[in-house]
DNA sequence: TGGCCCTGTGCAACTAGTTGCATAAGAGTT
DNA sequence: AACTCTTATGCAACTAGTTGCACAGGGCCA
């Protein structure tokens, strides 16, 4: 039950079109909640048929573009899913299923995509910190600046938890081959080496 | 494409009902990977149909338990798919989009969430930390036991973020509730509250 | 010996998200 | 005038996950 909700968000920050709202979800809401182009305007349609946003009339201005805004309703909507009470939603990743799959079958080809992992980790960390340094310098911080930053430091402490474990998780990997290699039964304790 | 491999991983770690699978799924590889007893059950049809599991033959046990286990078939295929290529799934989280809705239509009732999912990551970090002194104390360490405790590492790692996270939330909204009360009509703006 | 609870399996219907394709209007280009 | 590119909207079909319910067998116990 987020999307309509993301979506009333990003009107109500400004007015837009369904194409318009995917290009911004691509580069902002998008980085915690992203959307297809086909999932937006579906919602689009829902939300106007419930009233809690509108088309505005306005100048057919290009195409059949048309832009919406968002109705008190909307607003009250969005106010009262703020403070309602959800559960986080348990973890769900790929990735560590498939180290716990490698616990038996063996961990080839494994390796290659830590590092993957930890490459793309690592980008979208100098992404979140390129826009840390451009949206949010130090000393100004009106309310609503906050509350973004806030978000996105959220991303920021995400990614280098990720960077932080493959890193780790790499190194293991690495000295158990090492250690199946050269010791072959002396086990190597449990170390996190270097 | 996961819970497939999800349930090949847990057959191969011991084979088992359907239910007894919904059950150990709820303790050990639901942490990162949970499923309902209706997509177990599915999925097992799926799989058997495949050919990459088989029901035991042996005595009906009890009721019509039906017992499974993995085929050299999909364990082929669960070893394929460790090393498959996957992008990390991008963050998708409520909590977040809510902060970000706040920003707009303020963020009446939001710190009893903040607070009520502090606790509840304090306390799923607390249950790793036992599993992890449990299961994992320094010493003893085969391969299984090192890729296990790497997976758990991983769930706190990333709780630990999320507490240290919600921590400096719940003081920015402090701060700002203060803010507001004490200034008071620089500009009620849009919708903050007190 | 009939009622109830627990274990165990499963169908059906729904919600959310993804993928692939269709269509249409205007803008530039030759 | 025909062409093709970009902008813009949208349908249809699919995959994954969730929810609610049905039903069958065995154990227990009144």
């Amino acid at each position: 039950m987020s999307l309509p909700h993301a979506i009333l968000t990003a009107l109500l920050e400004r007015p837009s079109s369904g194409l318009e709202l995917t290009r911004r979800f691509d580069k902002s809401i998008g980085f915690f909640w992203s959307a297809t182009h086909q999932q937006i305007y579906r919602e689009l349609a829902k939300l106007e048929q419930g009233g809690l946003i509108r088309a505005v009339p306005g100048p057919p201005t290009r195409g059949q573009k048309k832009e919406y805004e968002v109705l008190p309703a909307g607003r009250e909507e969005l106010a009262g899913w703020v403070a309602e009470r959800q559960d986080p939603k348990p973890v769900r990743d790929a990735l560590l299923l498939r180290l716990r799959a490698a616990a038996v079958v063996g961990a080839a080809g494994l390796d290659v995509e830590l590092q993957r992992h930890l490459e793309l980790h690592q980008r979208q960390l100098a992404d979140y910190t390129a826009i840390e340094e451009r949206d949010f310098p130090p000393g100004k911080a009106d309310e609503e600046n906050r509350l973004h930053h806030l978000v996105l430091r959220a991303g920021i402490g995400l990614e280098a938890s990720w960077i932080d474990w493959l890193t780790q998780a790499r190194a293991e990997l690495a000295g158990a081959e090492l250690a199946g290699a050269e010791l072959a039964g002396a086990e190597p304790a449990d170390g996190e080496p270097a």
